[in-house]
DNA sequence: CGCTTGCTTGACACAGTGTCAATTGACAGC
DNA sequence: GCTGTCAATTGACACTGTGTCAAGCAAGCG
């Protein structure tokens, strides 16, 4: 067990973590927060200036620990287009559950709170950086359809991979993660790298009904 | 011009869906809707229990207005069930920017209000009962693969079809309505219809860029 | 005239965010 | 041991937004 000592910002973030990461977990507040921290809400303040801030710095937190970059690598040591894509959707497929809890509580403020909207825009922002480079990928090998525009199919793939639909097939629908990767990679490959073998893989998923 | 006498109730539910249907628009307040229908914020509360009664009873106004049932028609008189299927697609699709406005306002307050998310989750559903039409139509006509949980590909159009979806590759990425039809219709005919010709139609739409 | 209906004004409770000031306790350096 | 600093505490407060309550007012109608 690691008994290091923790510093108060850290255990915030954690706690924060914690939280939103709970089974259908409301949306902390600050009280809530500090609560769980076991310190007082004022001193949240004294390390985070809002509570903006600390849910933006709470997804931060957890890129890190989920080490993010290192999920995605294997999808850019791909040798063939295609295969780049198949490696990113399954890659950003299976990562969305680990971020889901705080993606849920970001995407809800979204609405109300403009800087959380700028910051939950960014991650998606890098996200889509994956899809473009895989689109490239494929636009290089030449597995692209014709007159393709690269922006357009980016724009595609990106949304195909939206936490939201993640959220509404695996949570709304029940469905299991791997089915809900394997639907969405064979729409992704059949439709954007038009390669119609990954259609076998479409509605052929026997999931135990929830 | 109909000069018509209006009563509260009505004046309150068109001053909300108006604010709401604003370009950009924030979610209004009781004081902004009540300013907006030129009485006092009480008055708001002597016709509307809570803001969230409101926001429901807006949509069902909306709905009524917009007729979604006359505009979903087309699709049940279709021959073949991939006629089916397209004419649902399209007329659903053309029938989200009638309803964003307002969509928006009740998704945000979705994960906040458990009254909202239910009044929310029967809209939808309703439309999932027009997914489960088509579905219903393709299986009879075998047009669905073979082995095709029918369960699985209503969840899959049904998602497809989703607002976010459409909120997505319109707002976000500025796609034309025109375009986003032309996709989302390929991707459903391909990937659940199994015609493999709509897929010449995704990707393949020359939008002004925004 | 008096009653009802619909609306008004103004006050209030409550939750949640964010700010401020005064205080405490620990710990380091001299 | 004294002093300064830093982190955290307590308690108060302003502000926004929701929802409640009570008293009053004006119009219409018997």
């Amino acid at each position: 067990m690691s008994s290091e000592v923790i510093d108060t910002p850290t255990k915030i973030l954690r706690a924060t973590l914690e939280l939103l990461e709970a089974p259908g977990a409301k949306l902390p507040t600050m009280s809530d927060i500090a609560r769980a921290t076991g310190i007082s809400r004022q001193a949240v303040y004294l390390h985070f200036p809002s509570r903006t801030d600390l849910l933006v710095a709470a997804t931060r937190y957890q890129d890190r620990q989920n080490q993010v970059d290192a999920a995605l690598a294997p999808s850019r040591g791909a040798r063939s287009g295609a295969e780049r894509l198949d490696a990113f959707v399954t890659a950003w497929g299976n990562y969305i559950p680990k971020i889901y809890g705080v993606a849920r509580a970001i995407m809800a403020v979204t609405d109300t709170d403009a800087e959380a909207a700028a910051a939950w825009n960014t991650r998606m922002q890098d996200m889509r950086e994956g899809c473009a480079a895989a689109i490239q990928a494929l636009a290089e090998d030449g597995s692209l359809p014709p007159d393709t525009d690269i922006e357009q199919a980016t724009d595609l793939l990106w949304t195909l991979l939206s936490v939201r639909n993640w959220e509404n097939l695996t949570q709304t629908c029940g469905w299991s993660q791997e089915c809900y990767i394997a639907t969405i990679r064979g729409l992704a490959m059949a439709t954007i790298a038009r390669d119609l073998g990954a259609l076998t893989d479409v509605l052929a998923c026997t999931d135990p009904p929830a």
